[in-house]
DNA sequence: TCTGGGGTCCTAGGACCC
DNA sequence: TCTGGGGTCCTAGGACCC
């Protein structure tokens, strides 16, 4: 039976999100910031429309926030992690092929010979996930995922479409590419983008058209599986089961510059003890980890950036161990005499941690710290992160991350459910 | 000083995504 | 004053081997 690919986007998420929970925001520009509170990480159609840009740091929209009353939230990931839950499982309802591709998105296979238009099944999925969650979507249908975003570009764009566009053997496929900004296709990023202008290759038609050896030389394979996928070509597989992990990374900028290595010490083990706990969580061991500390790019500082990998081995889960190891690579990661703005740790080298085979020696003492390390994961999930720390990271630091303006966590902790007056 | 071919493995860096 | 975090994939180049 012949298959399309479809793919469900939420709008604006996080703002969306947000205007579930909240019904004063409702109309209201709303837009969602970074760590930090540093950038625009999510908008409200108002505040689009406004013309507040993605990724834009407050300070620098700080005028049109106060002009317009725009509503500012810090990121709430808990929240966001939950609704995407929810919408996405609505959506299992319409098609058993499902990849959750990301927070907001997921592809779908859908057939093509059933009862009704892929039109009339798209609007079917915005009424049931509008109806069960609050949030709204957009659907777009095509033969690869590359065209689907295609399509649905265009299901947000245009009022006509309703937020849904079929592209499935359309004879508006060339009209909706060559009405797209290359610069606007999924794999196009803002050097490509640039380096295809230059070249007079302006909209999506053109690149579908442009020569397959140049755009090898220029943009790889990976350019050229896009062009190839935009001709209808299916290069991008679709995945429902999701790959394993192969790296994780824990890194936050700090809330301000610090010289004092004693503070980036403390900085590291807090990104370790965190990042074994995500090892834990997926079942999962490392065989090597790097620390990375550096300065701040935006200032005239002196700039450095340092990192060093060291090998775990054997591969562990146990924070003591990645604490130790840690410490000993930001030794060589660091350098005195400048001001740190960022770190971070990254595992590497993931393996599943049943295969990854005993110990030689010591296996009794790493079996105890893994039955350690689980009852203190409980202890932190259940009574409050940080309610039981290894070793010494202070509460106060420069390098703890900012949220001056969180919403409510209204549905993963009970202390914050919404009340009703 | 000139001077092979072919293969593997690793790393750093650059591009992209959400 | 104020500029996010967490990922993947590909390529080139170096080290090393026969």
């Amino acid at each position: 039976m012949p298959v399309a690919i479809g793919l469900i986007d939420a709008n604006n998420f996080y703002a969306s999100s947000e205007k579930v929970f909240d019904p004063k925001l409702s109309g209201r520009p709303v837009v969602v910031l970074s760590n930090n509170d540093g950038c625009v990480v999510a908008r409200s159609a108002e505040a689009k429309q406004i013309g507040i840009g993605m990724g834009a740091p407050v300070f620098e929209v700080r005028s049109l926030i106060d002009r317009y009353g725009v509503e500012v939230l810090s990121s709430n990931y808990s929240l966001y992690a939950d609704m995407s839950w929810r919408f996405q499982t609505v959506l299992e309802d319409f098609s058993p092929d499902i990849e959750h591709y990301s927070i907001d998105e997921v592809f779908m296979k859908m057939p093509l010979s059933s009862g009704r238009t892929l039109v009339e099944t798209g609007r079917e999925m915005r009424r049931a996930v509008g109806a069960l969650t609050g949030i709204p979507v957009s659907v777009g249908f095509a033969e690869t995922k590359t065209l689907a975003k295609v399509a649905i570009e265009h299901a947000k764009k245009s009022r006509k479409a309703g937020g849904v566009v079929d592209l499935v053997r359309s004879p508006y496929t060339d009209v909706a590419l060559e009405r797209l900004p290359v610069a606007d296709v999924w794999g196009v990023g803002f050097r490509y983008a640039g380096m295809l202008e230059k070249q007079g290759i302006r909209t999506a038609l053109d690149l579908k058209h442009a020569d397959d050896n140049w755009v090898r030389k220029k943009m790889t394979v990976v350019g050229l599986r896009t062009v190839y996928e935009l001709r209808g070509i299916q290069c991008i597989p679709f995945e429902p089961t999701p790959k394993a992990k192969q790296m994780l990374c824990v890194s936050r900028s700090f809330g301000a510059r610090t010289g004092s290595l004693r503070e980036i010490r403390a900085a590291v083990a807090f990104f370790t003890a965190k990042a074994a706990e995500k090892l834990r969580r997926n079942g999962l061991v490392a065989g090597r980890l790097t620390v990375f500390v550096a300065t701040d790019r935006f200032k005239d500082d002196p700039q450095y950036s340092g990192s060093h990998t060291v090998s775990v081995a054997p591969k562990s889960a146990s924070t003591i161990e990645l604490m130790e190891l840690a410490q000993r690579a930001l030794e060589k990661a660091h350098r005195h005499g400048f001001l740190i703005r960022k770190a971070g740790v990254m595992l590497g080298d993931l393996e599943l941690a049943g295969k990854a085979g005993g110990r030689l020696w010591e296996q009794d003492r790493y079996e105890l710290h893994c039955r350690l390390m689980l009852a203190v994961d409980e202890l932190n999930e259940k009574y409050g992160d940080g309610c039981i720390r290894y070793g010494v990271f202070p509460d106060a630091g420069v390098w703890r991350t900012k949220f001056e303006m969180r919403s409510p966590s209204y549905t993963t902790d009970w202390s914050q459910i919404m009340t009703a007056h």
